[in-house]
RNA sequence: GCCCCGGUAGCUCAGUUGGAUUAGAGCAGCUGACUUCUAAUCAGCAGGUCGCAGGUUCGAAUCCUGCCCGGGGUGCCA
């Protein structure tokens, strides 16, 4: 039961009556949204704030406006009577027989007493999207988690969830590898484990291209910065204006040339420092040399490859199985699923056909000898087909779209990507929007950037990004730690064997890891830190997993034969303050889920379950459960850990994290 | 240059799309509570000019304008 959404439904035929006095329709849709939790709980448990603009739009005292309505509205079985209050806010406060009723429904209820949505949508998730041909690093954690939690999250209310993830298999990268396999190939390492032989290739291979790429970029470099130097050393030079905002604006393209020249010199050092690697590694400088036209030869195989030559496309259908292994792997230590796993190259008989269309349609026009799609209020064109004839990655997820509506008809298709592609993909929904797509919503789901602890973007101490395999482990290890530890320190003696330990830990660990990217606003910029992460307190997985664990435990203890307990029923008591916040954080875990999906945004689970969890913890230290003062106490109060925590797990399960019976 | 995002407690962040002269959490700091159903916990204290300046109205961290600071993007990478 939403008691949010029957709450505005009920008032919705008194705004309607008194709109009926008016001339000017009322908007009462946007008044009834101004029906929300209260603030604080002396203001009762939801608040009506409409009176205030109503009023304003009446020409009545916002008061009376409060009372006529509070006059009109039918609320008696659901609340204590309302009150008005301040300048018209009208305080509810729901009766605590309302709040049991609902609460004894759910106890019996598999779904906790959530209606499936009426209005069943279609939604594609496209999320995670990885390259294969490299191995998966922590740039790619976000999207993953955040999409899997959307696809469950929106499958729970009722949705058709389609996830697919739009790997990336058909791109220079494999060109890389297909060159590596014809010229560095180590075979008895690719027979014993073909995934890392070609990592290994796909690195040595990168590193040469970047290496024949180095003079031209540090030539590049120490003229940037000799000219940067040289314009620091004309605005120093210059006198400081006697005019107080043109100082000020002097001062300032000053700093900005000397973070410029810091950036540019640190560039330098970097690219310097690159060149050095190779040349001091004696194997790699001699194999640099031997390939000194290695960045067009990689270019050549891709090409290649696209063109349907058939050795690289036998080559091609080797690597691929090894590569989708690999990240299927990952995917099951992180319990991520997908629909389905349709990749770029998928998509390349449909681009050529795509632009075509684009081009009849006069969608897109032929500028600079590229094909460009010009857009409204956008500066600069999409282009998808460049001077030389080859597709982009914007003509790939064109097709993609086409696809989609044609096979699964979506309502919306959600995009979990980065926010710098934000420009992308404005440009892709308007060019859609204008080739006929015009029904399905389109949303580009962005998030920040993982940045480590000094706000840089996440890198090892070598400056390599770092692995997503290298992280699970280390979030489990010291999970591990934690869960040791504590095992240790327990009064009457560790309890769990080496299996018990590690098997909780990666529970944990797994759970950290997801629920600290989760419980971010996905908006913004994320600072990486493994302290924070596994922190046993706060807003982390770990303490509402903790919460989780202490309720099975009562039952444990108690010996309670939970399936009974639910379908014996028994009445609800909410007496102590504790119990009632419970129970109503208890109902409003429909109000919780339909906000997260509203903007796509897990970090509102997230806060209700925190919210919940620490209501919870309340409860537990100040009402005894087992030694309630008597038998109908003692049975409500059963009833309550019990709901508290189906909803945990429901929704740490919506997030894809998992608990454990005891911790 | 232009476009987008951000600036909230010492640190990391919430803030339900304009609500209650009292802006919330968690870390870190300080006080208390384990012979008790798991202290991976709880109760409490302290900590803020919500970047700055104007404006809009009954009411602004939230909306508008200008400015300051940071990040990202910006015609043939993805």
């Amino acid at each position: 039961m939403n008691a949010l959404a029957l709450l505005r439904e009920r008032f919705h035929p008194a705004l309607a009556a008194l709109a009926e006095d008016l001339a000017a329709p009322l908007q009462i849709e946007s008044l009834l949204e101004m029906v929300k939790p209260s603030g604080e709980a002396k203001f009762g448990d939801y608040q009506a704030n409409f009176a205030m603009p109503l009023g304003a739009t009446l020409k009545q005292p916002p008061r009376e406006v409060a009372a006529r309505v509070v006059e009109m509205v039918d609320l008696a079985d659901v609340c204590e009577p309302p009150e008005v209050a301040g300048p018209g806010f009208i305080n509810l406060t729901l009766r605590t027989d309302w709040l049991i009723a609902q609460l004894a429904a759910a106890t019996t209820d598999e779904r906790l007493g959530i209606a499936p949505a009426a209005d069943a949508k279609t939604y594609v998730i496209d999320y995670s999207a990885p390259n294969v041909a490299k191995p998966m690093h922590v740039g790619h954690i976000r999207s993953t988690v955040i999409g899997d939690a959307l696809a469950r999250t929106l499958r729970f209310l009722g949705h058709r969830v389609i996830g697919d993830n739009h790997i990336g298999d058909w791109g220079t990268q494999f060109g890389m590898i297909i060159y590596g396999y014809k010229n560095f190939l180590d075979p008895a390492a690719f027979e014993s484990s073909a995934v890392t032989e070609l990592a290994r290739l796909y690195r040595l291979v990168n590193t040469l291209v970047d290496f024949h790429k180095l003079p031209g970029q540090i030539t590049a470099a120490e003229e940037n910065l000799a000219r940067l130097e040289e314009q620091l050393a004309t605005a120093a030079a210059e006198p400081e204006s006697s005019d107080k905002k043109e100082a000020q604006k002097q001062a300032k393209a000053r700093r900005r040339l000397e973070s410029q020249r810091d950036e540019s010199h640190a560039e330098l050092t970097a690219l310097t420092a690159k060149r050095e690697a190779v040349s001091a590694d004696e194997e790699l400088a001699a194999q640099a040399a031997a390939h000194p036209d290695i960045g067009t030869r990689v270019l050549e195989e891709t090409a290649a490859l696209h063109a349907g030559d058939a050795e690289n496309l036998k080559l091609w259908k080797e690597f691929l199985p090894p590569c989708l292994e690999d990240i299927e792997r990952i995917y099951s230590r992180l319990d991520v699923t997908f629909d389905h796993t349709l990749g770029e190259s998928f998509y390349h008989d449909r681009l050529a056909p795509v632009v075509d269309d684009l081009k009849t349609k006069g969608i897109a026009v032929e500028s600079d000898g590229a094909m460009c799609v010009f857009n409204e209020g956008q500066d600069a064109p999409m282009i998808v087909q460049k001077q030389d004839g080859a597709f982009l990655y914007a003509t790939t997820d064109l097709a993609t779209i086409e696809y989609r509506a044609e096979t699964w008809q979506p309502d919306a298709i959600l995009y979990v990507v980065d926010h710098r592609q934000s420009l992308h993909f404005e440009q892709l929904f308007a060019t859609v929007r204008r080739w006929g797509y015009d029904q399905v919503e389109l949303v580009h789901v962005k998030f920040g950037t993982v940045l480590g602890e000094d706000g840089r973007p996440f890198k090892t101490r070598s400056g390599d990004t770092v692995g997503l395999d290298g992280l699970l482990d280390e979030a489990i290890e010291r999970a591990y730690r934690v869960v040791a530890e504590n095992d240790d320190a327990k009064p009457d003696g560790a309890e769990w064997s080496e299996a018990d330990r590690r098997r909780i830990a990666e529970v944990v660990g797994i759970a950290a890891l997801k629920y600290a990217d989760l419980s971010q606003n996905r908006e913004s910029d994320y600072v990486f830190s493994y302290d924070k992460m596994l922190a046993m307190n706060g807003n982390t997985a770990t303490y509402m997993q903790y919460a989780y664990a202490r309720v099975r435990n009562i039952f444990a203890r108690g010996s309670v034969d939970v399936e009974q307990l639910r379908d014996d029923g028994g009445a609800l008591v909410v007496a102590e303050a504790a119990e009632r916040a419970l129970a109503l954080e208890l109902l409003r875990f429909s109000e919780a889920l339909e906000e997260t999906v509203a903007d796509y945004r897990p970090n509102h689970l997230t806060g209700y379950l925190f919210e919940l969890a620490n209501r919870y913890s309340t409860f537990y230290n100040e009402c005894p459960v087992l030694k309630a003062a008597d038998e109908a106490t003692r049975r409500s109060r059963l009833l309550l850990c019990d709901l508290t925590a189906r909803t945990l797990q429901t929704g740490l399960s919506l997030l894809g994290i998992n608990t454990v019976e005891k911790m």
